[in-house]
DNA sequence: GCAACAGTTCGCTGCGCGGCGAAGGGTTTT
DNA sequence: AAAACCCTTCGCCGCGCAGCGAACTGTTGC
């Protein structure tokens, strides 16, 4: 019979322990051995046993820089599965709840390579609007316009293989919002130009005063309430 | 922090022998708890147990016919789910070779609802070659051809949210076949007309000499030495 | 009614593994 | 050199759970 090693990938994301650094990884970022620790709740030695047993599973890789070992998704291509596979997770209420009460936590952050989050369902939203994106055979279509160089934006030439605006369902609002190439592109230009910032300990991402002007610009957010994250 | 219950489901598929179980609902079909238990190699009151827990995962649902109980995946979200994560699996190349060594086995088999296996790799690639199909965003667009409605499928008149003709990663190929509506399409079509038929034990089609014709005639493929199955 | 069969429930055993404390490399700082 | 720090390895405990045999329910066929 035709088995994929399911089990592998299977074993590595059934412990609560490890979806919980998963998901810490699925921000992008790479993290040490001890902030993975803290988010899920254990000590540093039984983090690192799950870490390996995480790299052994092609999910992680480890970089060794001085004392500490950095910690990131091995690809673009897992961040991907562990989407889908959230998309046919049972949405636990009670998580979504306590997330709300502890106070419009991640509003905005980041999904591997792309903007996440309610702002980010709200951009895609006011992109749609705009006729600046059409959805097409479950793909994002760009139209041109000036407006997406405003936004860090460089449309290809010519389709490539790979979907340059691929939606990506968010995990707390399961709306769709822009990842793909396209998603990268204004992700660090929202970066770069400073309209956003990564907060130094918190999870997630904070709209500074510029950003939220330009989006307002561009797209017309009204996006002031949705920043006091 | 956000977390979806990825625990629930990756504890679901962590078990060998419930991918096992999985992997032969991949078929399309429903199965009896006798046959999966054969399948994942295990007893009928294990194989139970187990599938209540896919059950209660969501993954998996049951009809109770007489004094049979048929299971069945819960959905083509699902199906979708375990390709993708059959993507980033680590491919063992032990099963793969023990499985070539079996014998040709699954050289056309169903995923789901459409058709995989090498000869549905070799129809992609055929459609691919004559233009009917072409690769774009990650996706397939069909173009218009008289030949399509020869292979049951009928075009939609304006392109939809999903994608009409979605690539599918063979899991023992590790190539593009189409998947989608218009796999589905064609494989009720290739059923419909007689030019496949299910085995009646073992897992997999069989390509009927009417189909071996049909195929050759509508896409030139020479597939005489691959329906040895 | 009885036998045969599909499926489930129960109780038990044994392995696997998540968790931590203690101890052992390495690296940076004082 | 010593102290502080990050990470890992080792050994141990305890829970969870896969697996089976035995017994029970429900359905089909004679």
């Amino acid at each position: 019979m035709i088995t994929p090693r399911f089990d592998i990938l299977g074993q590595a994301i059934s412990d609560a322990s490890r979806t919980q650094m998963l998901c810490e990884l699925m921000e992008g970022r790479a993290y040490t051995n001890k902030e993975l620790a803290a988010a899920a709740g254990v000590t540093p030695q039984t983090a690192s046993a799950h870490l390996r047993l995480l790299q052994n599973a092609g999910l992680v890789v480890a970089e060794k820089r001085g004392r500490c070992v950095y910690h990131r998704l091995a690809g673009a291509e897992v961040a991907h599965a562990l989407e889908q596979l959230a998309a046919i997770a049972p949405a636990d209420s009670l998580h979504r709840a306590q997330q709300r009460k502890a106070g419009g936590l991640a509003q905005l952050r980041s999904c591997y390579d792309h903007l996440a989050g309610p702002l980010a369902v709200a951009m895609t939203r006011a992109l749609l609007d705009r006729g600046m994106l059409v959805e097409a055979h479950g793909a994002f279509r760009a139209e041109p316009a000036a407006q997406w160089l405003k936004l860090g934006v460089v449309l290809p030439e010519r389709p490539g293989r790979q979907p340059f605006a691929r939606p990506c369902l968010d995990w707390t609002e399961r709306k769709l919002h822009v990842a793909g190439p396209m998603g990268r592109q204004i992700l660090d230009h929202a970066l770069g130009s400073g309209w956003v910032k990564r907060h130094r300990h918190k999870r997630g991402l904070m709209l500074t005063a510029p950003g939220r002007v330009a989006l307002e610009q561009i797209l017309g957010l009204q996006c002031g309430t949705l920043a006091e994250a």
